[in-house]
RNA sequence: GCGCCCAUAGCUCAACUGGUAGAGCAAGUGACUCUUAAUCACUAGGUUCCAGGUUCGAUUCCUGGUGGGCGUACCA
């Protein structure tokens, strides 16, 4: 039923948008439904571009149905481009095919239109493969203009890429940029690889709690929100961990979980406040089985996504055949720098720190020295993917101590294109030494660090319950995507990225 | 959080040292039955981000705000 006024007279409309409601009610005056409920298409473009030569000397009608993108009317035929989510298709329409009413429909078309086209193939005088159309149907009369994008082949002359406006306004960045599909695809084709990953080696995805009473299992500054019935403020989760570790507890060996992650912290290119994480826990395993699993997992996904295990990333090639370099910690730090950071005392440390050029604040503990150490002198040049093992205890509450080397955790973290990709540590399982790490953490906290999470006493008791010696991981997913894509900001790898309100 | 830069028509941009805005594209009308950055003719389109200030006069200069970009800090 066409609407008493399509023009709703309270909306203030730009000449643009005035013009296309006009052209909608003339629709509805001809007796055509704008936005019917369905249409039957039976091909993609591509198929028909691809097998062109074969289908076109069939003769036979195919439909497809897409958005048009160019339009260009001359008297009484007329060539546009529809684009579905497969490819882009030039169509030729002629007034004597479709007659008079449908060609008066054909008038009122924008681009941006969708529609349903039916017809033939052939080849234009110009050589470009088309479709020789012979009935259409109006699927959705648009009412917004789209960007005017000026292109042939590879020339643009009016590119749509102001950043904001892109990110602001995705429905028409992937209208319009074909980079913004490709890259998101790949994303999915990353998450998707992911879960194959974890499923072949046994692992099961389970889904644990975002709104959480205690946050843990890293450490940030949480989201706060409320829940009205129970009256009592409930965080976003900072991390799966300590949920994914109650599983494992519970007698799941193997869990993984591909989920959001919310830190309430600064945004820039590396950092989203809303992140995905891939968290997975292998029970009667350490550390070492979880940087072989890594190893294959990057190299599984890499090609999965790109075909190839190597990727370009700010003009770098980086390479995801294993094996990686894997290197300790003490040791990469006295390679680079001649400091040894085993068993040191704070002062000496510090001075050490200072002379090589990395500033230390008066409070800092021995374990965020070696941090800034690292994460100044060594990190930024880790190009290709680098397994860095065995971290100062401070750093990690959550892991089990080193077998071997006092201080230090089973811990290691993996780096790529200069960015940490995984995090991964042989468990802690001690429930007494996870209460007395928590209590130095509780500590810290109460001198004033927002970003130490507090005692979680629920977790606690299940760890008392003995949990099995545990591996476990965890991988910046968007991250990953960067590195694979080639995308310098994560706001490109992810669809709709949270951004300034509009005043 | 700090520093630097940006904001003019739907879009991309222009307007010399202050003299109240202009082009291309997009849009509308007309012509055109193989065009493809279609072409040709005509028409319409502006609170120059917002609020103050200086000035006879502000898109232009100053202050504050809003939004954005880049860098930097924080983020095991």
């Amino acid at each position: 039923m066409p609407p008493e006024q399509p023009v709703e007279p309270s909306l203030e409309l730009d000449h643009v948008m005035l013009a296309r409601r006009e052209k909608l009610q003339r629709i509805y005056n001809l007796g055509f439904e704008p936005y019917p409920n369905s249409y039957n298409r039976n091909v993609a473009i591509r198929l028909l571009l691809e097998d062109f030569d074969a289908l076109s000397a069939a003769k036979s009608n195919y439909s497809i149905a897409g958005r048009i993108i160019s339009l260009r009317l001359m008297g009484k035929a007329a060539f546009a481009h529809l684009q579905d989510e497969s490819g882009r298709l030039q169509l030729y329409f002629r007034k004597d095919i479709l007659g008079d009413l449908n060609w008066e429909l054909f008038t009122l078309l924008d681009i941006g239109d969708i529609i349903g086209a039916e017809g033939y193939l052939f080849l234009t005088k110009t050589g470009e493969r088309s479709l020789h159309i012979e009935r259409f149907t109006l699927l959705a009369k648009s009412l917004r203009p789209l960007p005017a994008v000026k292109e042939k082949g590879e020339q643009v002359w009016f590119r749509w890429d102001d950043k904001e406006e892109r990110y602001r306004h995705r429905p028409i960045d992937l209208i319009l940029n074909r980079d913004t599909r490709e890259v998101l695809l790949k994303r999915s084709r990353l998450v998707k690889e992911l879960r194959n990953f974890f499923d072949a080696k046994g692992f099961v995805e389970v889904e644990t709690p975002a709104l959480q009473p205690i946050y843990g299992g890293a450490a940030a500054r949480p989201f706060v929100t409320h829940h009205n019935t129970l009256d009592r403020d409930l965080y976003l989760r900072i991390a799966d961990e300590l949920y994914l570790k109650r599983a494992v507890i519970g007698g799941m060996p193997r869990v993984f979980e591909i989920a959001k992650d919310f830190r309430n912290e600064g945004i820039d290119r590396m950092h989203s406040p809303e992140f995905t994480m891939c968290e997975a826990y292998a029970a009667y395993e350490d550390y070492s089985f979880a940087a072989d699993l890594i190893e294959e997992l990057l190299f599984a996904t890499a090609t999965a996504v790109n075909g190839r295990p190597a990727v370009v990333w700010e003009d770098r090639a980086i390479d995801f055949t294993p094996p990686f370099k894997r290197i300790s910690m003490p040791e990469i730090i006295l390679d680079k720098t001649g400091i040894n950071i085993v068993q040191r005392r704070r002062e000496e440390l510090a001075l050490e720190a200072r002379r090589a050029g990395v500033e230390v604040e008066a409070n800092w503990s021995v374990g965020q020295i070696i941090d800034a150490l690292f994460s100044q002198l060594i990190q930024p040049a880790l190009i290709q993917p680098t397994f860095i093992l065995d971290y100062p205890i401070e750093l990690s509450p959550l892991a089990k101590r080193h077998r071997s080397i006092d201080g230090l955790v089973e811990r290691f973290e993996l780096f790529a294109g200069g960015l940490e990709i995984v995090n991964a540590f042989s468990e802690l399982n001690d429930p007494i030494d996870q209460r007395r790490r928590f209590e130095e953490q509780a500590r810290r906290r109460a001198e004033g660090d927002e970003e130490t999470p507090p005692l979680d006493e629920d977790f606690l008791a299940a760890l008392e319950l003995g949990m099995p010696p545990t591996a476990g991981l965890g991988l910046g997913v968007d991250r990953l995507a960067m590195l694979f894509t080639g995308a310098s900001a994560i706001r490109d790898v992810i669809l709709f990225p949270i951004l300034r309100t509009r005043a």
